[in-house]
DNA sequence: TACAAATTTGCAATTTTGTTGCAAATATTA
DNA sequence: TAATATTTGCAACAAAATTGCAAATTTGTA
Protein backbone atom coordinates (compact mmCIF):
# COMPACT_ATOMS: atom_id res chain seq x y z
CA UNK A 1 0.00 0.00 0.00
CA UNK A 2 0.90 3.52 -0.82
CA UNK A 3 1.26 4.80 3.21
CA UNK A 4 5.05 2.97 3.55
CA UNK A 5 5.77 4.24 0.51
CA UNK A 6 4.29 7.73 1.22
CA UNK A 7 6.50 7.71 4.12
CA UNK A 8 9.50 6.99 2.07
CA UNK A 9 9.25 9.61 -0.22
CA UNK A 10 8.69 12.31 2.77
CA UNK A 11 11.83 10.95 4.73
CA UNK A 12 14.07 11.81 1.27
CA UNK A 13 12.43 15.61 1.16
CA UNK A 14 10.37 14.26 -2.46
CA UNK A 15 7.06 15.70 -3.31
CA UNK A 16 4.40 13.14 -3.06
CA UNK A 17 3.46 12.33 -6.22
CA UNK A 18 0.85 9.51 -7.70
CA UNK A 19 3.68 8.73 -10.46
CA UNK A 20 6.51 8.32 -7.69
CA UNK A 21 3.61 6.57 -5.73
CA UNK A 22 3.10 3.96 -8.42
CA UNK A 23 6.80 2.87 -9.24
CA UNK A 24 8.02 2.71 -5.71
CA UNK A 25 5.09 0.56 -5.18
CA UNK A 26 5.98 -1.56 -7.90
CA UNK A 27 9.20 -2.16 -6.89
CA UNK A 28 8.02 -3.01 -3.83
CA UNK A 29 5.65 -5.74 -4.81
CA UNK A 30 8.24 -6.82 -7.20
CA UNK A 31 10.43 -9.54 -6.64
CA UNK A 32 13.79 -8.88 -8.63
CA UNK A 33 14.68 -5.85 -10.62
CA UNK A 34 12.73 -3.51 -13.02
CA UNK A 35 13.67 -2.14 -16.39
CA UNK A 36 12.50 0.70 -17.68
CA UNK A 37 10.41 -1.03 -20.28
CA UNK A 38 8.72 -3.11 -17.10
CA UNK A 39 7.46 0.44 -15.59
CA UNK A 40 6.27 1.03 -18.39
CA UNK A 41 4.32 -2.02 -19.16
CA UNK A 42 3.09 -2.54 -15.39
CA UNK A 43 1.82 1.27 -14.62
CA UNK A 44 -1.08 3.35 -15.59
CA UNK A 45 -0.68 4.20 -18.96
CA UNK A 46 -1.09 7.81 -17.61
CA UNK A 47 2.36 7.86 -16.73
CA UNK A 48 4.71 9.16 -19.29
CA UNK A 49 7.82 7.69 -20.82
CA UNK A 50 9.83 10.62 -19.94
CA UNK A 51 8.31 10.94 -16.03
CA UNK A 52 9.78 7.27 -15.77
CA UNK A 53 12.31 8.30 -16.75
CA UNK A 54 13.03 11.28 -14.14
CA UNK A 55 11.48 9.32 -11.58
CA UNK A 56 13.81 6.63 -11.80
CA UNK A 57 16.74 9.11 -11.56
CA UNK A 58 15.38 10.70 -8.85
CA UNK A 59 15.21 7.68 -7.00
CA UNK A 60 18.84 6.96 -7.69
CA UNK A 61 19.89 10.23 -6.68
CA UNK A 62 18.30 9.91 -3.24
CA UNK A 63 19.54 6.16 -3.03
CA UNK A 64 15.68 4.62 -3.28
CA UNK A 65 17.14 2.86 -5.95
CA UNK A 66 19.84 1.57 -7.71
CA UNK A 67 21.20 0.36 -11.16
CA UNK A 68 22.40 -2.96 -12.52
CA UNK A 69 25.61 -3.73 -14.78
CA UNK A 70 23.86 -6.74 -16.55
CA UNK A 71 25.92 -8.95 -19.19
CA UNK A 72 23.94 -7.66 -22.16
CA UNK A 73 24.05 -4.07 -20.99
CA UNK A 74 20.55 -3.43 -20.08
CA UNK A 75 19.40 -0.48 -17.90
CA UNK A 76 18.01 -2.40 -14.30
CA UNK A 77 16.50 -0.83 -11.12
CA UNK A 78 16.39 -2.72 -7.66
CA UNK A 79 15.49 -1.36 -4.22
CA UNK A 80 18.20 -0.18 -2.28
CA UNK A 81 17.74 -2.49 0.83
CA UNK A 82 19.62 -0.50 3.59
CA UNK A 83 22.45 1.91 4.35
CA UNK A 84 21.88 3.89 1.05
CA UNK A 85 21.93 8.24 1.32
CA UNK A 86 21.85 10.60 -0.86
CA UNK A 87 24.64 10.42 -3.11
CA UNK A 88 25.92 7.22 -1.71
CA UNK A 89 25.36 3.81 -2.31
CA UNK A 90 26.40 0.70 -0.57
CA UNK A 91 24.76 -1.66 -2.90
CA UNK A 92 27.39 -4.01 -2.60
CA UNK A 93 26.28 -7.18 -3.08
CA UNK A 94 26.48 -9.59 -5.63
CA UNK A 95 23.59 -9.92 -8.89
CA UNK A 96 21.97 -12.84 -9.85
CA UNK A 97 20.92 -12.56 -13.81
CA UNK A 98 19.05 -15.85 -14.81
CA UNK A 99 20.06 -16.90 -18.19
CA UNK A 100 16.61 -18.10 -18.97
CA UNK A 101 13.53 -16.19 -17.67
CA UNK A 102 16.11 -12.82 -17.34
CA UNK A 103 14.94 -12.14 -14.36
CA UNK A 104 17.08 -10.13 -11.66
CA UNK A 105 17.64 -10.95 -8.27
CA UNK A 106 20.06 -8.76 -5.81
CA UNK A 107 21.97 -11.38 -3.40
CA UNK A 108 21.29 -9.53 -0.59
CA UNK A 109 23.58 -11.81 1.60
CA UNK A 110 26.20 -12.54 -0.57
CA UNK A 111 28.43 -9.66 -0.33
CA UNK A 112 31.19 -8.63 -3.22
CA UNK A 113 34.22 -10.43 -2.24
CA UNK A 114 37.53 -7.77 -1.74
CA UNK A 115 40.21 -8.47 -4.31
CA UNK A 116 43.51 -7.44 -4.83
CA UNK A 117 44.33 -4.98 -7.79
CA UNK A 118 47.79 -4.12 -9.00
CA UNK A 119 49.94 -1.57 -7.85
CA UNK A 120 48.31 2.15 -8.37
CA UNK A 121 44.61 1.50 -8.77
CA UNK A 122 42.46 2.93 -5.76
CA UNK A 123 39.28 0.50 -5.88
CA UNK A 124 35.85 2.77 -4.68
CA UNK A 125 33.06 -0.20 -5.31
CA UNK A 126 32.61 -3.25 -6.52
CA UNK A 127 30.05 -5.09 -8.79
CA UNK A 128 29.67 -8.47 -9.23
CA UNK A 129 26.78 -10.02 -11.54
CA UNK A 130 26.66 -13.71 -11.97
CA UNK A 131 24.71 -15.35 -14.52
CA UNK A 132 22.98 -18.82 -14.85
CA UNK A 133 19.78 -20.62 -13.62
CA UNK A 134 17.54 -19.65 -11.29
CA UNK A 135 15.29 -21.65 -8.51
CA UNK A 136 12.68 -21.74 -10.36
CA UNK A 137 14.45 -22.30 -13.89
CA UNK A 138 16.60 -25.30 -13.29
CA UNK B 1 51.39 -1.75 -38.13
CA UNK B 2 48.74 -3.87 -40.04
CA UNK B 3 51.19 -6.72 -40.81
CA UNK B 4 50.28 -8.52 -37.25
CA UNK B 5 46.58 -7.61 -37.45
CA UNK B 6 46.72 -8.99 -40.49
CA UNK B 7 47.80 -12.64 -39.39
CA UNK B 8 45.13 -12.29 -36.83
CA UNK B 9 42.50 -11.80 -39.25
CA UNK B 10 43.37 -14.86 -41.37
CA UNK B 11 43.83 -16.96 -38.46
CA UNK B 12 40.59 -16.37 -37.91
CA UNK B 13 39.43 -17.22 -41.49
CA UNK B 14 38.23 -13.17 -41.72
CA UNK B 15 38.72 -11.58 -44.71
CA UNK B 16 41.31 -9.14 -44.91
CA UNK B 17 39.55 -5.21 -45.08
CA UNK B 18 40.56 -2.26 -44.88
CA UNK B 19 38.26 -1.22 -42.02
CA UNK B 20 38.90 -4.26 -39.90
CA UNK B 21 42.79 -3.74 -39.91
CA UNK B 22 42.28 0.06 -38.68
CA UNK B 23 39.59 -0.71 -36.15
CA UNK B 24 41.74 -3.57 -34.81
CA UNK B 25 44.96 -1.62 -35.07
CA UNK B 26 43.49 0.97 -32.87
CA UNK B 27 42.26 -1.92 -29.99
CA UNK B 28 46.14 -2.62 -30.37
CA UNK B 29 47.40 0.86 -30.03
CA UNK B 30 44.77 1.50 -26.93
CA UNK B 31 45.74 0.58 -23.79
CA UNK B 32 41.95 -0.21 -22.13
CA UNK B 33 38.77 -0.71 -23.40
CA UNK B 34 36.61 0.86 -26.32
CA UNK B 35 33.25 2.27 -27.22
CA UNK B 36 31.59 2.08 -29.97
CA UNK B 37 31.69 6.49 -30.39
CA UNK B 38 35.39 5.86 -29.26
CA UNK B 39 36.27 3.67 -32.36
CA UNK B 40 34.14 6.21 -34.33
CA UNK B 41 35.86 9.39 -33.61
CA UNK B 42 39.35 7.86 -33.72
CA UNK B 43 39.00 6.11 -37.63
CA UNK B 44 38.85 6.91 -40.83
CA UNK B 45 35.33 8.52 -41.78
CA UNK B 46 35.14 6.47 -44.69
CA UNK B 47 34.37 3.62 -42.16
CA UNK B 48 30.41 3.67 -41.84
CA UNK B 49 28.66 3.68 -38.49
CA UNK B 50 27.10 0.24 -39.28
CA UNK B 51 30.65 -1.43 -40.72
CA UNK B 52 31.21 -0.67 -36.91
CA UNK B 53 28.65 -2.45 -35.28
CA UNK B 54 29.13 -5.47 -37.60
CA UNK B 55 32.94 -5.40 -37.14
CA UNK B 56 32.32 -5.32 -33.53
CA UNK B 57 30.23 -7.96 -33.47
CA UNK B 58 32.00 -10.34 -35.67
CA UNK B 59 35.16 -9.63 -33.23
CA UNK B 60 33.06 -10.81 -30.47
CA UNK B 61 31.80 -13.74 -31.94
CA UNK B 62 35.53 -14.87 -33.16
CA UNK B 63 36.86 -14.58 -29.94
CA UNK B 64 38.94 -11.29 -30.70
CA UNK B 65 36.87 -9.00 -28.53
CA UNK B 66 34.93 -9.20 -25.28
CA UNK B 67 32.20 -6.91 -24.13
CA UNK B 68 32.48 -5.06 -20.66
CA UNK B 69 29.29 -4.50 -18.45
CA UNK B 70 30.07 -1.23 -17.10
CA UNK B 71 27.97 0.27 -13.94
CA UNK B 72 26.79 3.03 -16.24
CA UNK B 73 25.77 0.25 -18.92
CA UNK B 74 27.79 1.78 -21.95
CA UNK B 75 28.64 -1.21 -23.90
CA UNK B 76 32.71 -1.01 -24.25
CA UNK B 77 34.96 -3.40 -25.77
CA UNK B 78 38.55 -4.55 -25.55
CA UNK B 79 40.94 -7.50 -26.50
CA UNK B 80 40.74 -10.77 -25.24
CA UNK B 81 44.46 -11.57 -24.15
CA UNK B 82 44.55 -14.90 -24.36
CA UNK B 83 42.41 -18.75 -24.65
CA UNK B 84 39.19 -16.84 -26.49
CA UNK B 85 38.05 -19.76 -29.12
CA UNK B 86 35.55 -19.21 -31.32
CA UNK B 87 32.29 -18.70 -29.44
CA UNK B 88 33.79 -19.32 -26.10
CA UNK B 89 34.68 -16.43 -24.29
CA UNK B 90 37.55 -17.16 -21.18
CA UNK B 91 37.64 -13.24 -19.80
CA UNK B 92 37.24 -14.11 -16.64
CA UNK B 93 39.50 -11.18 -15.22
CA UNK B 94 38.14 -8.18 -13.53
CA UNK B 95 37.70 -4.88 -14.82
CA UNK B 96 38.45 -1.86 -13.62
CA UNK B 97 36.92 1.74 -14.68
CA UNK B 98 38.11 4.74 -13.65
CA UNK B 99 35.84 7.51 -12.40
CA UNK B 100 38.20 10.85 -13.10
CA UNK B 101 39.18 9.53 -16.89
CA UNK B 102 36.67 7.32 -17.42
CA UNK B 103 39.44 4.46 -18.95
CA UNK B 104 37.98 0.89 -18.51
CA UNK B 105 41.12 -1.21 -18.19
CA UNK B 106 41.33 -5.15 -17.96
CA UNK B 107 42.80 -6.61 -14.85
CA UNK B 108 44.13 -9.75 -16.74
CA UNK B 109 45.97 -10.94 -14.01
CA UNK B 110 43.10 -10.25 -11.59
CA UNK B 111 40.75 -13.51 -11.57
CA UNK B 112 37.04 -12.59 -10.60
CA UNK B 113 36.64 -14.66 -7.71
CA UNK B 114 33.91 -17.60 -6.67
CA UNK B 115 30.89 -16.88 -4.29
CA UNK B 116 29.04 -19.28 -2.49
CA UNK B 117 25.40 -18.66 -3.76
CA UNK B 118 21.96 -19.14 -1.74
CA UNK B 119 20.63 -22.85 -2.42
CA UNK B 120 19.24 -22.96 -5.66
CA UNK B 121 21.37 -20.75 -8.12
CA UNK B 122 23.58 -22.50 -10.95
CA UNK B 123 26.25 -20.30 -11.78
CA UNK B 124 27.52 -20.03 -15.04
CA UNK B 125 29.65 -16.55 -15.65
CA UNK B 126 30.53 -14.09 -13.16
CA UNK B 127 31.60 -10.68 -14.03
CA UNK B 128 33.05 -8.02 -11.94
CA UNK B 129 34.01 -4.59 -12.60
CA UNK B 130 35.59 -2.15 -9.87
CA UNK B 131 35.06 1.76 -9.79
CA UNK B 132 37.73 4.19 -8.33
CA UNK B 133 41.22 5.59 -9.62
CA UNK B 134 43.68 4.64 -11.95
CA UNK B 135 46.98 5.38 -11.27
CA UNK B 136 47.24 8.21 -13.65
CA UNK B 137 44.20 9.94 -11.69
CA UNK B 138 45.67 9.19 -8.28
C1' DT C 1 -8.94 26.73 3.61
C1' DA C 2 -6.97 29.40 0.06
C1' DC C 3 -3.26 31.36 -2.24
C1' DA C 4 1.48 31.96 -3.91
C1' DA C 5 5.69 29.61 -4.79
C1' DA C 6 7.99 25.59 -5.95
C1' DT C 7 8.01 21.27 -8.00
C1' DT C 8 6.53 17.84 -11.15
C1' DT C 9 4.29 16.27 -15.23
C1' DG C 10 3.09 15.55 -20.13
C1' DC C 11 3.75 16.81 -24.73
C1' DA C 12 6.42 17.67 -28.77
C1' DA C 13 10.60 17.82 -30.84
C1' DT C 14 15.10 16.15 -31.13
C1' DT C 15 19.14 13.29 -30.43
C1' DT C 16 21.45 9.14 -29.85
C1' DT C 17 21.92 4.31 -30.51
C1' DG C 18 21.26 0.21 -32.86
C1' DT C 19 19.15 -2.73 -36.80
C1' DT C 20 17.87 -4.32 -41.57
C1' DG C 21 17.74 -4.89 -46.69
C1' DC C 22 20.07 -4.38 -50.70
C1' DA C 23 23.07 -2.98 -54.47
C1' DA C 24 27.84 -1.73 -55.25
C1' DA C 25 32.51 -2.54 -54.00
C1' DT C 26 36.08 -5.38 -52.41
C1' DA C 27 38.42 -9.68 -51.25
C1' DT C 28 39.19 -14.60 -52.02
C1' DT C 29 39.64 -18.78 -54.66
C1' DA C 30 40.74 -21.42 -58.46
C1' DT D 1 42.24 -12.96 -64.41
C1' DA D 2 37.55 -14.37 -63.97
C1' DA D 3 33.96 -16.35 -60.99
C1' DT D 4 32.35 -16.57 -56.42
C1' DA D 5 31.85 -15.15 -51.88
C1' DT D 6 32.11 -11.67 -48.55
C1' DT D 7 31.96 -7.07 -46.93
C1' DT D 8 30.72 -2.35 -47.18
C1' DG D 9 27.96 1.93 -47.45
C1' DC D 10 23.67 3.93 -48.04
C1' DA D 11 19.01 4.70 -46.85
C1' DA D 12 15.37 3.78 -44.22
C1' DC D 13 13.74 2.46 -39.98
C1' DA D 14 13.12 1.42 -34.99
C1' DA D 15 14.11 1.95 -30.26
C1' DA D 16 15.93 4.40 -26.33
C1' DA D 17 16.88 8.53 -24.10
C1' DT D 18 17.05 13.70 -23.51
C1' DT D 19 15.45 18.58 -23.47
C1' DG D 20 12.51 22.80 -23.21
C1' DC D 21 8.46 24.54 -21.87
C1' DA D 22 3.70 25.35 -20.58
C1' DA D 23 0.11 23.24 -17.80
C1' DA D 24 -0.96 20.75 -13.73
C1' DT D 25 -0.07 19.34 -9.18
C1' DT D 26 1.98 19.65 -4.66
C1' DT D 27 3.76 22.15 -0.76
C1' DG D 28 4.30 25.75 2.59
C1' DT D 29 2.20 29.63 4.70
C1' DA D 30 -1.01 33.02 5.90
Amino acid sequence: MSTATKEILKKNNMSVTDSRLQILDLFYETEGALAHADIEKQTSDKIDRVTIYRTLQTFEEKGIVHTIPTADNSVKYALCKEHCEEGHHHDNHVHFVCEHCGKTTCLDDVLVPEVKLPRGFEPHQSNMVVNGLCKECK
